[in-house]
DNA sequence: TTGAAAGCGCTAACAA
DNA sequence: TTGTTAGCGCTTTCAA
């Protein structure tokens, strides 16, 4: 591939000379600036990234990971972020954590070996002390996404508000039980048993963690019966909700009327299932769009910002299933 | 962040020294080795890729580009693609082409920017010479995945084999009247259609173009009025299968019984929906793994491959959608 | 307005 | 076994 320096012996000129032309600098005699231009356009001319990123400037990559990017939600943030920052002259180096905080351990060296400008990232854990050190252990501006990270940049929608929305929900429309599929520790599950329990219903809300298909379908069904009052299941996210309908449907039960089941993410074949799907929708392209931008200030104009959290409101989607 | 150079100032040996003890070369004293490792260590040194990429050698970035990362299908394929990279120590430059040439076009120059050391992609149409010219103008390898590109590295399913297992079946099945969804020079339609016309069901095997919802319902209900023979439809992937039973659903037609319904991918999704979508496998984490390994072959051992096609076999999962 | 020179952090060739 | 030197392709002084 062609070098600046090449360009330059061609063309009769200075090496630095190509370089101003190739980056619009003014101050260049107009009938040199044509000289290179349409020798570099002759020639296919690629900026060498790397060795432009090696002096000092800016490398123009940002470091995005996700948690699972299989699964449908990630996968549609990860194509806005990517939207949003190739709009604006920035590649993306993807990765996958898994779940699994030593990939993200990992992710963290790459990312400084490759002198990324910024990273997106949606933590495992984001209020561990582990999140806040690698975060500061970067020498570059972290943006967290999709997770609430106190105290840093993140753009984020309130899981326990939006948890309590849903308990509000569910009350509303005459259900008495609940059952939350997810961690414990889960924002949502927070929320969502805070507001219950406000309302009396603590001993009649609890939690499953999903293993697998049949370790939840067994759950799921010891539970159904272990009560009289009308069920609800509130999924921690819509492939969760997937299953259960499924369950709830081999169990011969019929939804919304003896058991009511919402999901959370609102991904796109929540609207086309059998029941539609009742569920929790994230405003995923405006938060992309505005943490990316967010983070290219940072990176543009660093030092000027102090870090901010940035909520953005859940919004219930009724459908046929509650 | 610390450099070899640094490292070597404060171990007192020279630079060159620092990048063989980082590198594992052995011909180093083994105090020395010690000596520098320590600080390395201490000062949480991490390679500078950029420049380690400038002199000539690897980068280690593999550039990915999919037609839509959002549907699953190709984010499953992502993952699997990340992983196997990861497990040879390459990173990921993700790019999202939307299925537009021109996106496509400007990828291009991305990777070469970044001296990528290869490139895995999803064309958007592998048969077109444009693609051909694509791939020659980079001058790393690229391998082509999921699509068929005649006389280039690619690994795919055989489409129109696919297509044409899927007609078997549904003929199997019972049914006499079909109907694709998707493009007609879609290889799956093409192998579909070939194989009806064959046992003499040219007549009673069209297809229709997917532009949005409401309009897929009136062209639907209006071929299904059009005759009265068993009615089956093939759905290009299980997105839209899962519109097509939704839209049955609405009619009132019951499934399998007044109508067949088959997808393609065999997204995790088919197997919880009501009814269970019946639907064609490509074997997703083999592709990728091997498609990786041979790419990086490609890479590290140049020159010595001329390029292959690998045909993956499709596997029919017959659920109770057909 | 242009060019000469230095240097980013690393690897590779050669010498000692 | 270790150090010296050069150079990858670019940007950034500093002079002219």
């Amino acid at each position: 591939m062609i070098t600046m320096a090449e360009i330059a012996r061609l063309t009769h000129v200075s090496q630095p000379t190509v370089s101003r032309v190739l980056n619009g600098n003014t101050k260049v005699a107009p009938e040199i600036r044509e000289r290179v231009l349409a020798c570099a356009r002759e020639h296919d001319y690629q900026l060498n990234a790397l060795a432009k990123g090696l002096q000092g400037s800016r490398t123009h990559l940002l470091g995005v990971l996700v948690t699972d990017i299989a699964n449908g939600f990630f996968a549609d943030l990860a194509k806005q972020i990517e939207i949003a920052a190739r709009q604006r002259g920035y590649s993306i180096i993807l990765f996958n954590s898994d779940y699994n905080p030593q990939n993200e351990q990992e992710y963290l060296d790459v990312v400084r070996r490759y002198r990324v400008d910024g990273v997106l990232a949606v933590p495992i854990r984001e209020t561990s002390t582990e999140w806040h050190d690698y975060v500061k252990k970067l020498d570059v501006p972290v943006v967290t996404i999709t997770r609430h990270a106190a105290g840093l940049d993140s753009f984020y929608v309130d899981h326990a508000a939006a948890g309590a929305q849903v308990a509000q929900h569910l009350l509303d429309r005459g259900y008495r039980r609940f059952l939350f599929i997810g961690k414990d520790y889960d924002g949502k599950y927070v929320g969502f048993h805070r507001y219950l329990a406000e309302k009396g219903f603590a001993d009649a809300t609890t939690n499953r963690v999903l293993q697998d298909h049949d370790q939840l379908r067994r759950e799921l069904e010891a539970w159904y019966r272990g009560g009289t009052a009308r069920a609800a299941v509130f999924a921690g996210n819509d492939i969760y909700a997937l299953q259960v309908l499924d369950i709830v449907r081999k169990l011969g039960l019929s939804v919304p009327e003896q058991v009511g089941v919402i999901g959370f993410d609102d991904t796109s074949m929540g609207r086309y299932l059998n029941p539609r799907l009742s569920t929790v929708s994230q405003p995923t392209a405006d938060m992309a769009r505005q943490a990316v931008g967010w983070l290219l200030d940072l990176i543009e104009h660093p030092g000027e910002h102090t870090p901010e959290e940035h909520a953005f409101p859940a919004q219930l989607i009724l459908r046929e299933s509650t």
